[in-house]
DNA sequence: GCTGATAGTTGACTAAGTCAAGTAAATGGT
DNA sequence: ACCATTTACTTGACTTAGTCAACTATCAGC
């Protein structure tokens, strides 16, 4: 998630601000609640982290336990020493550095981790029966959105992958192209209901010899799309290119764009156009840099607003 | 958020819990790094929540301290008697109870707090400054969703609330109708786009005078909707009634038929229709209720299943 | 006016964590 | 090859944050 980013020179927002603090605050506590039942074991709360993260990932070292668990150093050598006397781990110097050893649970370690995991997951269980299923799903979707916004360290993903249309796009695509534009440049609803009129009529009419769609996706999210429908025997029509504001500098655009071409191309496809309006800068210079040239240009009232529609072709 | 609801039997599905468990390990460890800022100051990172409570909560008495932060009484006694001996509290015994004080920061006690409470939200807008903006709304409209499905106390909010159409809901209604029916019922993308060709017809031909819009949302999101358009001037037609699974039991569908057959009336239609499926038994159990009676029934291939489709008309 | 519960206090205690100084091994520069 | 620095871990000395149980004062219900 943590993609390039130029700090914003202004401060965030205070109202955001404050809300962060808020969920901190609740959260502190809800955790706190949940540790509440680990008590009454025999370790302690950082013990049982500590036992948690032995138990999940190999090879850990005593630095990365301290780094990993914002631990002391000096009180991560003296739990360890304490597992290691009750014969709860083990430890085998590295070759690579005789400074370090690698840590891992024995049998007995794990046995005595059981029931704490245990009744970590009831418990945790137990929280989520309060909630009807969908809502332990929306839940879910909202912890991890959380966690991968924060995270600075995760693993830099796949930054999109593009697959066809599935149930439910035709809404979001024709939701957010309607927010998009109502937002930056303050077209009205009917901007919305032609994106519906079109991508269902793309639907009704789909005829996958000719015509295809490409979604976006990033992070389960739909990030962008483009269609390419028949006109003509010889003429394939982009249409309703889109890319999310939160994804843009990824050349998600330019790339929709080329899977436009290549397609077209393959089909046999003499000519392939697209209408578009002349504010719409950014998508403008996508085509232009395709190779795309401007053949017509007309005023037309519409969404509310006077704009300057413009034709594009690109000859195959 | 936390309607009536009768507990799961089937334990919650592992997969999530793990998600859940996965989210608290990492909120632990982003709150620690929050609060490592915290600790340079006088004032322990307990005592610092205390004094954040007190400067944002008229009131309080050391038991709702104790409670509100999970906290020992023994320790929150000792903690208060240490800020009214360094003046940054002043107790006053409730008339009401005199065992029981209220708690209020003096002067000096807000001055004291004033840095501690600038840090951390230095330290916050510091943590959303690496974020754009658009994440920065995503991250935080996670976080109120997290928080609004696990806080018990929520106050009971408005259970929810109608409104007409906006930018982004046909979008929604589309995507949202497309997918339970998918889900619920097998049907294909064909349905997603009937419901897509219908929006946008009613927005394009939208008369105020004779048609209307009822969305229902709770808590910032869509949860149901409902339209009336003119067939004829004599005759009303009820369109994609339709409640999201999570907001169903809280007699939505019924009022957003109400509210319909109440406009129909004040109009002065003579007939509200409305076309269904039998499949559709609780939205067949809301019109019957409101007095439709079941004019016809054919039988039809769509959605990529064989279907019995109704229509019911109601006498206003 | 008695019984049992609640609000808050206090003394005695300790688990949990910090800090600084030290050792042994690795790393980097010359 | 050698020395200066840094890193990984250890240890002793210490403090703080929090717990527990016993106690007083007040309240609420019968």
């Amino acid at each position: 998630m943590t993609i390039h980013h130029q700090p914003n020179n202004e401060a965030p927002n205070k109202h955001l601000i404050d809300a962060v603090r808020a969920f901190n605050r609740f959260y502190t506590r809800q955790i706190g609640l949940l540790d509440e039942g680990l008590l009454k074991s025999a370790f302690s709360l950082t013990e049982a982290r500590v036992l948690y993260e032995l138990a999940h990932r190999d090879g850990l070292t005593a630095t990365d336990l301290g780094r990993d668990l914002g631990l002391d150093a000096g009180y991560v050598s003296r739990l360890l020493k304490k597992f290691e006397r009750d014969d709860l781990i083990s430890r085998s110097t590295l070759v690579s550095d005789a400074r370090q050893s690698s840590i891992a649970l024995t049998p007995a370690g794990r046995n005595a981790f059981a029931p704490l995991n245990k009744d970590s997951h009831d418990q945790v269980a137990a929280l989520l029966d309060r909630l009807p299923a969908s809502e332990q799903d929306r839940l879910v979707k909202s912890m991890r959105t959380v966690q991968a916004l924060l995270d600075e360290s995760a693993e830099p993903k796949i930054p999109y992958l593009l697959r066809s249309l599935q149930i439910g796009d035709i809404g979001w695509i024709t939701r957010r192209q309607g927010m998009l534009y109502a937002q930056d440049y303050g077209w009205d609803e009917t901007y919305e209901a032609l994106v519906a009129e079109i991508l269902a009529a793309f639907v009704k009419s789909f005829d996958p010899k000719w015509e295809r769609s490409w979604i976006a996706e990033r992070d389960g999210e739909v990030v962008g799309s483009v269609f390419v429908v028949r006109k003509s025997p010889e003429v394939a029509k982009l249409r309703l290119l889109y890319v999310e504001p939160s994804a843009r500098g990824l050349g998600i655009g330019a790339r929709l764009v080329d899977e436009c071409i290549a397609f077209a191309r393959a089909k046999g496809y003499k000519t392939l156009t697209l209408w578009t309006n002349d504010i719409l800068g950014s998508a403008r210079r996508i085509y232009q840099a395709a190779g795309f040239k401007l053949i017509d240009e007309e005023r037309h009232h519409s969404f509310g607003k006077d704009l300057v529609g413009q034709t594009w072709d690109l000859d195959l």
